[in-house]
DNA sequence: TTGTCTCCCAGGGGGAGACAA
DNA sequence: TTGTCTCCCCCTGGGAGACAA
């Protein structure tokens, strides 16, 4: 059928392992959106997690959800590893987060230098532009604005009239999209036309949704310069559907329980974070966690005795800022 | 967008409260598929429940999973509700089960006589038909096999040349379809025309999914006959997608936590049983359990004793035969 | 009885510039 | 600069019987 072929290329080697490009993942989260560095410290909220899985659900965080007297406000962890992902069905960008909580005695070491504060790459040659009522009609194309087209496609050979050419871009999944990108039209403008209709159909676009493109420098490989593209979906009112997996009571008894387990054991655990479906993070650096309590810059060795001090307070609803 | 609307007439009053027809539930669901009738005492396998949803996440159950030294590998509890549902995305049918576990005062109780088995209600005037190549080809309709339109349509005007007429259904979502009915072709047979392609790209039907035709009579209301439909997709080898909402381990954590914290407090919990994703069932009548674990007829007041004194044997695995 | 093919033809929609915000 | 409209025309795909499994 033609929904559930995907893309008119080759397929990709999809699998899970595979961590899609961290620019183009951060080009649909959202410049607001940053995520901690692997092998630093970070604090994890377990009531922020909670709300995002509650918000997901459709499920308010209620009182049938027992108490974990070992697990703490909030739990400091090493981040293990992060993987960059996308949503099989929607394109939604998540992150999956593996955390190791510390002990006690690994918690007062002193920070690493990195932990200070190495931001996420963020994207560069890019741009999105909100889909018109145009661009998602049955008809004609995308019209690519201006800026857009000259800062991210590759350029037109403007000797030929109309100027047009073949563009090959790949989506989070690493599925290639061909677009037939052409400049006419009076006044002249630039324009996808051939393959958009197939793409915003089976991508199932609407009008508000958004078109993320992205020029990447490969320069490990011989491919100099690859195009990327991505979705933003607009936040409908009503995205949540109910699970039929598992309840949603059990997943948040299971969250918590999971976090309860790995710091009572000392082993590691699993989170996914989904930078749109949230209002909060729940996994903070823990650089940035100290910085935010203090509001004020403290030398490195005090922070942690400062910090466990007052943590019966009301730092507990940071996450929430 | 044509795919995001569903079905043409007015959209259903869709409320999660809202039961569907049990007929159409079963007709989905198959005929092996029985539900526990409510208010009976039934068997809750948290290994079996553990199963569906390592089956439904793509996960292996393994070894990260705690013990829950609290938690029976059999739980006795009274089913306190069961409601019908069907996937918003896939149609597929599951069932929600609340359940309530039972102190061992309680357990001690006689069998009611209800207990003693109440099947499900089968559908009757049914049919499926697993499509072909050419039903779900771009050109032309759904041939309906003949004794199916005769069992389940509305009969035809054989004076009109060719016979015809609008066929209504509603879905598993309670949203209506307008398919033609007509009789024609040389030899003769029954064809779905207009609306039939519509539904196969809503839907997303391939070649191999089923289409359920059920004919239901509301007595109760003035409306004598409706006819309903549904979906039995094709057991596709990688249907499962990664949920990126809660990771499977803490997915298995959650329901085994849920389980034992609702036996320990004795408050309800509930599960969803997805007749079609798992091979095995995990609620299971108690009167059924009884017999399968005797394989023999015994007198009702006995039944209890024998059960406790054995359950530390096989039984266990009663669930996976 | 029904799955597949081919044929026919109408309508949907892609691709173009016009025009205005 | 770019969103919307309208127009044109192609081609997809609904709808029919033929034919065979």
């Amino acid at each position: 059928m033609k929904l559930s072929s995907s893309g008119q290329g080759q397929q990709a080697h999809e699998g899970e392992n595979k961590c899609l490009n961290s620019e183009l993942w951060h080009a649909c989260a959202g410049p607001m959106v940053c995520l901690p560095t692997v092998g630093t410290r970070v604090v994890y909220f377990p009531q922020g997690h909670s709300e995002q899985v509650a918000a997901t659900t459709n499920k308010e965080v209620d009182t049938h959800i027992p108490n974990y007297p070992d697990l703490p406000p909030q739990l400091i962890c090493q981040l293990q590893n992060v993987t960059m992902h996308a949503d099989v069905e929607t394109d939604e960008v998540y992150a999956q987060m593996s955390l190791q909580p510390l002990t006690p005695e690994e918690q007062k070491d002193t920070f690493l230098p990195m932990e200070l504060g190495i931001p996420s790459k963020q994207p560069t040659n890019y741009f999105y532009k909100t889909l018109t009522a145009s661009d998602t009609s049955t008809h004609g194309g995308f019209s690519v604005p201006r800026r857009a087209a000259e800062k991210v496609f590759p350029p037109l050979d403007f000797s030929q009239q109309p100027p047009a050419q073949e563009l090959i871009a790949r989506d989070l999944h690493d599925i290639e999209w061909k677009f037939r990108h052409i400049f006419r039209g009076q006044p002249k403008r630039h324009l996808l036309t051939t393959g958009w209709s197939v793409f915003v159909s089976a991508k199932r676009l609407v009008a508000g949704d958004s078109f993320v493109g992205l020029l990447v420098n490969f320069c490990h490989r011989n491919e100099k310069n690859q195009l990327l593209l991505g979705i933003r979906r607009a936040t409908r009112p009503q995205t949540v559907m109910p699970s039929s997996v598992l309840s949603s009571d059990s997943m948040l008894i299971g969250l918590l329980a999971a976090a309860a387990h790995a710091a009572a054991t000392n082993s590691c655990f699993t989170v996914f974070y989904n930078p749109r479906a949230s209002p909060s993070d729940f996994v903070i650096p823990l650089s940035k966690y100290v910085k935010a309590v203090f509001h004020t810059r403290v030398s490195v060795g005090m922070r942690f005795r400062m910090l466990f001090e007052t943590e019966e307070s009301s730092v507990r609803r940071y996450y929430s800022s």
